[in-house]
DNA sequence: AATATCCATTGACCTGGATCAATAATCGGC
DNA sequence: GCCGATTATTGATCCAGGTCAATGGATATT
């Protein structure tokens, strides 16, 4: 844990000018956007959200949770990445996301999480008890409806995922990779043409059904081909649409 | 379809016992569980769902929704089977799941479908049009509440088949397709080792990410082994033990 | 500054599954 | 039942990406 964790404090909304909690926290936590639910909830639910969540700390390589735990909280990620993963017995793993802020983890309200999640940076969340969680958004309509659009947000990138895995070269998965970091990174306000890269290859080739070593070659070549410029923690995009065109199938059209 | 067809019926709720929706259906179409969402509806509700809902038939090979279409209605498969495609412009094509009776189809609640919906065989729904149902479910807390546990329930199996595309050999993964849809029948009370496949190899090896002749050549080998029989249609399982070895990892626990 | 550790890159080679190419079943349509 | 079309199986060959191995570069420890 690099800084100072203040004593629980909130995370329950997009921050009020002025925020005082009334319970001694300075309110930079509120400064994250939480997009995904935050946006139309009345000050009264902030309030008790408020109530409900707790700010932790995670440093970079601990777990939030692990895979088939009994799934005992709610986290919404307000700081870091952090990569969740499935894993066979022995050892082979496929990364099914990378969180970042704004983003939930163990939303699928299941007995069990299916993934472990691990902070690829130092992390900080809002963590809820589920049970709580549960009982207050039980009764709110638009936040259960916002719930819902964001599961089903999910279960569409998952599908797309899919596809990838499935059917795309390893070149379109790096590809598809930067570009999607991209604009997921600009969503969160940090656009940029150069995308940090806090994952180790490693992640990157569990994340695409790889390895370490096609990774580390496909950004050689496109760094080669003045597409990108691997920086230390990294990538500069050059030229997008020709990154597009790796992504994107080439299509024959024949006649 | 195997049994006669009674003019738009209603499909909203498990068989009240002495079912008369008023309209001058039989109810052979309530015989069919839909575990999802109509576990622990109240009459009243049944009632307006099914208002809301009408039944269609699709032939097989026809496409109830396509990839990108304004997502203007819910399904809910009664029965047959669906599949759920994505495709690259280029041909390429993912299929992401097969639908099976109980399932529901667009309930991701976007503006357009991810995916293409065809029925794999004749196939019975139960259509909404999509602001009615919102409207309907919205303010039935335990209704949103299922939905959403349903929608949790597809991220998870999406996540498993990430695992599967991503990480698993061509072995691993016709084993784990055969025991999931052996399962997924046991569940909508078809229980049997012989497990009908209605899809084309093409479907199988588009949803497994391998070719249609590594696919035919797995089951060959199975069958070789003696641990399926191909039968018309379908696959009889012998030893499932030695299936999920090929399933699950055969670890190789050093030391 | 020297040493150890870990991670990324690069090269040489190999292989699981893709591709290409015949058959062989199976299914409609008469 | 026969014929053409579609789909499945089987075999021969190929190659994208995996595996194995060496090297380089960065960070941490003493």
């Amino acid at each position: 844990m690099t800084f100072a964790e203040p004593s629980p404090t909130s995370c329950a909304g997009p921050a009020p000018r002025d925020c005082k909690h009334g319970r001694g926290n300075d309110c930079d936590d509120c400064k994250v956007r939480r997009f995904s639910v935050c946006g139309a909830l009345e000050p009264a639910e902030l309030e008790e959200l408020d109530r409900l969540s707790q700010v932790r700390n995670f440093p970079a390589r601990t777990m939030l949770f692990d895979q088939d735990a009994p799934a005992d909280n709610v986290f919404n990620l307000t700081d870091g990445m952090v990569r969740l993963c499935k894993s066979l017995p022995d050892g082979r793993r496929q990364i099914v996301g990378f969180a970042l802020p704004g983003d939930f983890l163990g939303l699928a309200l299941m007995e069990r999480y299916g993934v472990a999640a691990e902070a690829v940076t130092q992390v900080r969340v809002c963590r809820f008890a589920r049970p709580a969680f549960l009982a207050y958004v039980d009764g709110k309509p638009h936040l259960l409806r916002r719930l819902h659009e964001f599961a089903g947000h999910e279960l569409s990138l998952a599908q797309d995922q899919m596809l990838l895995l499935g059917r795309k070269t390893a070149e379109e998965k790096v590809a598809a990779f930067l570009l999607n970091l991209q604009t997921r990174y600009a969503r969160v306000g940090a656009a940029s043409v150069t995308i940090p890269l806090p994952m180790s290859r490693q992640d990157i080739a569990d994340y695409l059904g790889l390895t370490i070593e096609t990774v580390s070659r496909t950004l050689t070549k496109f760094a080669r081909e003045k597409v990108i410029v691997i920086v230390p923690d990294g990538v500069r995009l050059l030229m997008i649409g020709r990154l597009d065109q790796s992504d994107a199938a080439r299509s024959a059209v024949p006649f």
